[in-house]
RNA sequence: UGCCCGGUCGUCCAACGGUAGGACAACUGACUCUGGCUCAGUCGAUGAGGGUUCGAAUCCUUCCCGGGCAACCA
């Protein structure tokens, strides 16, 4: 599973195993014995949005190390915010959690949890003069704080007795006051150069309903007093996050050190994944959900597990890519391309062989029989021979793609135009004669004729023909939808310059409502993927395909190297 | 600009004082009943200066560049 992490020496052959500085980490704690060796990781989403693919690079990440240091690997809710929380996302991010191969056993837990022992823990702190109520409001606690440059000065609450403070607390805890009216805060250093450390609040007024609690609280626990201290109870030892929360771990390790909790986990941080031509950040992906750029938060475009899932990627697909991209320190961004060649690569592997005409033009073999049907055998999968083959019907009248003839053709344009030959895929050479247009100048039926010697597509003299092209025979082909998916922004890095939702790709969705498919693509079911021939790698859309009406999605292109010849102009 | 973190091929990651390597991308060519795949090859990097050392991407130092931190978000 993790082979591609494996360095092989080219002269002895010897696998060395590259261990990136998370992984080094854990074995030198678990080495030496800390935490009487143990390994317990957890991934900690709050639930405000769905998963993306940058969880997902958390997750494998988490639950790789758990697994290969043979540890334990939880899921926590970190729902301290319940303004924005709700069970709908709760919901989808153990789908999409369970559907990437995360196990977390029986160990789903939440933050709200430990709301009685959070509480407990905060009136501790009070008692040892470590905490007090504060009666500052927002901007007053923004001004007391300081600058960056410059230290804060101390609230005017900042000596309040213990016994005063407990009993603010308690009357906070149960709705007599209104929100914003107090604050408890960690009483640290208002002078401290780290800005986190400035007092921070550690809980505060909030008469909202809780999706789990529900209104039985009116106070909830700061992000920085609830975090540490749940790992620290579910006896996390390595708590791994991303480098925002670099500066929130010193007051991560005061609360720790200054709490008597029953584990002392330790926080590392890595760089968040950043891809090209998408966007990752929740309050954007929203954004495009309810301004309705996307059709929801699994639209095939989103950069979503769910949005990837009905795309058509795999679970393996997505794993590997997590595997192949590392885990380090820097901010980075990882190329789009990378991505695609995950999925790109395993179906190739796996994936059956199948015609289907997206842009339709008619072709009539003039010189094949009227009603003759040939069953042709054709290749299911040549990377794997064991997939076999299957029939497809052939008659005289067929469809072919229309961007596979030219009136008048580059010289290295190997398809189909007037007078040359080309080989219909497993069928037959067909040399192209004559072809009508209509009034508005488009050509709408070709007229060819075919060699009864080529059967198979076995040229029957030795003669060679430049370009194969995919086929459906008109009488037997199934019409469907297909959509084509293009990046989300046009730009690959679409938050550079101007507003992020100017760089969208308008091109981003391209809906094909006559693809005539060769017969057999009835047998999909759902969670099959397949190759059209000469396009890409497609699915059923898991949304809106009916059996009687196929909705198909394009989860990657093949490489085409014609249309890049030509793009460069070097199709000449 | 106070504090913290980081700068290695176009991109991502590795090299942990001892030959800068892999993957993706790009480019050549071969092969091909998918202009796919595969194969062979090419291009291509240690931000800059100084120091330590037999030897520096790695240690020290100055500078430069990028990111984070001043929500009652996480």
């Amino acid at each position: 599973m993790n082979d591609d992490r494996k360095t092989v020496d080219a002269e002895s052959g010897d696998t060395t195993e590259n261990l990136d500085f998370i992984r080094t980490q854990v074995r030198d704690d678990q080495s030496e014995g800390l935490n009487e060796g143990r390994v317990h990781t957890r991934f900690p989403p709050e639930p405000n949005g769905y998963l993306h693919i940058g969880h997902a690079k958390s997750i494998v990440l988490n639950s790789g190390v758990s697994a290969e240091f043979n540890g334990k690997f939880n899921l926590r809710f970190d729902d301290t915010n319940p303004e924005k929380e709700d069970t709908e996302y709760v919901e989808s991010i153990k789908t999409d959690m369970a559907w990437l191969g995360a196990d977390w056993e029986d160990r789903e837990f939440y933050a709200s949890d430990y709301f009685e022992q959070l509480y407990e823990w905060a009136q501790h702190l009070i008692k040892e003069g470590k905490a007090y109520v504060c009666s500052l409001n927002e901007t007053e606690i923004r001004e007391y704080r300081g600058t960056v440059k410059k230290a804060g000065r101390p609230s005017p609450d900042r000596d309040r007795s213990a016994e005063e403070s407990l009993e603010l607390l308690e009357g906070m805890r149960h709705g007599k006051f209104d929100e914003g009216a107090y604050t408890l805060r960690a009483k640290i250093d208002m002078a401290h150069s780290n800005m986190k450390m400035r007092d921070p609040l550690i809980y505060r007024i909030r008469k909202v309903h809780h999706h789990r609690t529900g209104d039985a609280w009116k106070i909830y626990p700061m992000y920085d007093f609830a975090h540490g201290q749940s790992d620290a109870i579910e006896g996390i030892t390595h708590s791994i996050c991303t480098l925002e929360f670099e500066v929130n771990r010193p007051l991560y390790e005061w609360f720790i050190e200054n709490l008597p909790v029953p584990h002392k986990p330790r926080q590392i941080e890595f760089a968040r994944l950043n891809l090209t031509y998408t966007v990752m950040s929740k309050r954007k992906l929203l954004q495009l959900v309810t301004e309705k750029h996307v059709s929801g938060w699994d639209d095939p475009r989103m950069p979503t597990i769910s949005g990837l899932r009905r795309l058509g990627y795999t679970t393996e697909s997505v794993r590997r890519f997590c595997n192949m991209i590392g885990v380090a320190k820097r901010d980075s961004t990882v190329d789009l391309d990378l991505l695609k060649f995950s999925i790109r690569n395993e179906l190739n592997m796996t994936a059956t062989r199948y015609m289907g005409v997206l842009r339709p033009l008619k072709v009539v073999i003039t010189n094949y029989p009227e009603g003759k049907v040939e069953d042709m055998e054709c290749i299911n999968n040549p990377e794997d021979d064991s997939a076999g083959t299957r029939t497809v019907p052939f008659s005289r009248e067929l469809y072919i793609e229309e961007t596979d003839f030219r009136e008048e053709a580059p010289r290295k344009f190997f398809r189909l135009k007037p007078g040359t030959e080309v080989r219909l895929k497993h069928a037959y050479f067909i040399k192209c004669n004559d072809f009508i247009k209509n009034d508005a100048g488009e050509i709408t039926e070709l007229h060819c004729t075919y060699d009864p010697e080529s059967y198979g597509g076995q040229s029957p003299d030795g003669r060679k023909v430049k370009g194969t092209l995919h086929w459906v025979s008109a009488e037997h082909a199934v019409t469907a939808e297909v959509r084509l998916y293009d990046n989300l922004f046009r730009e690959p890095f679409p938050e550079a310059e101007g507003h992020f939702l100017e760089n969208l790709n308008p091109e981003s969705l391209e809906v094909l409502p006559n693809a005539k498919l060769e017969v057999n693509i009835t047998d999909v079911t759902p969670d099959d993927r397949w190759q059209f021939m000469r396009h890409g790698y497609f699915c059923l859309d898991s949304k809106d395909s009916k059996p009687e009406a196929l909705v198909i999605n394009r989860t990657v292109t093949l490489k085409d190297s014609w249309a890049k010849l030509e793009a460069k102009g070097k199709g000449k």
